[in-house]
DNA sequence: CCATTTATGAGACTGGGTGTCATCTTAGGT
DNA sequence: ACCTAAGATGACACCCAGTCTCATAAATGG
C-alpha cells in the first residue's frame, strides 16, 4: 500500500465522472453565470447527488480549474527538461509553450474558460492561489538546474522572481488574448510581453 | 450631491470605528487562528453586532486586509511622481519604498500580519486579488508616464508586465522577510529580487 | 424643536462546504 | 460461484459566511 501509482479501473472511472461533471458545469457556467447556479442544479444536471458532486470538486470553483493542476506539472517538467546551459528567461519561456500549446489545440473553448474565468472573482481568485503554486514549483526547478557556471544557486530567490514574472506574462498575455476574442496571436503576444524586459527599459 | 470627498464627521468616526474592529479582529485571529474565528464571535469581541461587523468589513477577510487598498493607491501615486525620463523598472522600484516603508515603520505587527496573511489559504487568495488590482493601475501609470523618447506607447503591454514583476518582487521578498522571522534587511531582500532581471540571467 | 437622514440591531434566508451514516456496488480471493 | 471487504453513492444534519429586510435609535440640519 501506498506505494506506487497503479492507475486501476476505478481511477479510470473515477475520471471519467470527473471529466463528465466538469462539462456539464462549464455548460451551465457559461450558460448562466457562475455565481447563479447552485451545486445542487450543477449535482442534478449531471444526474448525481450534491454530495458526490462536492466530492469529485471540493469546491464549486475547482470544477472549473481542476485541469490547471495538471497544466502546471506539465510546464515544470519541461522546464526541467530544458538544456542546462540555456539562460532562465529562454527556457522559462520555451516551457511555457506547453501551456499556450492547450490553446492553441481547442481555442474555442479555451477562449470562453479564460473568459469565465476572468469574469468571475471567485475563479479568478482560484486562479491565482494555483499560480502561485506554480510559481514555487518553477522556481524550484529553476534552481536545481545547472546554472552553466553562474551563481552555485545560494538560495532561490532570483529563480523564483524569475518564474513569477514569466507565469505574469503569460497571465497578462493570455487576457489581451481575451480582450481580443482570440484574434490576435498568443504566442506573439507572450513572446512581447517576455519582451518587456530584454531591451531594459 | 455626489460632489465632493468632504470628510464629514461621520466619516471620520466611522473610520475609527473601522480601525477598532480591524484591531480587535486581527488580535483574535493571531490567537484563534483566522478560520477558527466566527464572524459573531468577531462582532462580540468588539462589542458590535454581527450586521454592523459585515456593514464595515464585507468579508471576513477584508477585516485583516482592507489596509492594503490604500497602500496600493499611494504605490500608485508614488509612481506617477517620479521623474519623466527615468527607466519603468527603477521607478518601479523606488515606487515601492512607500509599501516597504510600512513594514519599517512598525516590523513587529507588519511581520504578524504578514504571517497570518500566508499561512492562511482564504487571505492569501484575497491578497492576490487586490495584488492583481495593483497591477493594472501601476501599469496605467507606467503607460502614462512620458516615456522619454522611447516607444510612443503602442499599449499598456510592457509596462503591465513590469508592474507585475514588481509586485512579484515585492511579495517574493516578503515572503523571504517572513520566514527569516523579518531578521533579514526587506530592503536588500527587494533590491535583490530587482536584481533578478537586471544581470540578463 | 421637528423632520430627515444614517447607524445599528435583530432576524430570516440562501448557499457553500463538512461530516456522518446507511446502502449499494464492485473487486478480489477462496 | 460465493463471500467479504473496500469503495462509491445518496440522504441527511450541521455550521458558517454573506445578503436582505425591517424596526428602532441617534445624530444632523433647518
Amino acid at each position: 500500500m501506498a506505494v506506487a501509482r497503479t492507475g486501476t479501473t476505478r481511477d479510470i472511472a473515477r475520471a471519467a465522472v470527473r471529466a463528465e461533471l466538469a462539462e456539464v458545469a462549464f455548460e451551465l457556467f457559461r450558460r448562466e453565470g457562475f455565481e447563479n447556479v447552485t451545486i445542487s442544479e450543477l449535482a442534478e444536471a449531471a444526474g448525481v447527488s450534491r454530495s458526490t458532486f462536492l466530492r469529485y470538486f471540493g469546491t464549486k470553483e475547482d470544477a472549473v480549474l481542476f485541469a490547471l493542476d495538471a497544466q502546471g506539472e506539465k510546464v515544470a517538467d519541461a522546464l526541467r527538461e530544458r538544456p542546462a546551459g540555456e539562460d532562465d528567461w529562454t527556457a522559462l519561456r520555451r516551457a511555457l509553450d506547453v501551456a499556450i500549446e492547450q490553446y492553441r489545440h481547442d481555442p474555442v473553448e479555451a477562449l470562453a474558460v479564460t473568459r469565465l474565468v476572468r469574469d468571475t472573482p471567485a475563479l479568478c481568485a482560484r486562479q491565482s492561489q494555483k499560480h502561485r503554486g506554480w510559481r514555487h514549483a518553477l522556481g524550484r526547478a529553476l534552481a536545481d538546474r545547472v546554472s552553466a557556471g553562474g551563481t552555485p544557486a545560494v538560495d532561490a530567490l532570483g529563480p523564483t522572481v524569475r518564474a513569477a514574472a514569466a507565469l505574469d506574462c503569460l497571465d497578462i498575455a493570455l487576457d489581451y488574448w481575451t480582450t481580443s476574442d482570440g484574434k490576435s496571436d498568443l504566442e506573439a503576444l507572450l513572446d512581447r510581453a517576455f519582451a518587456a524586459f530584454t531591451p531594459g527599459a
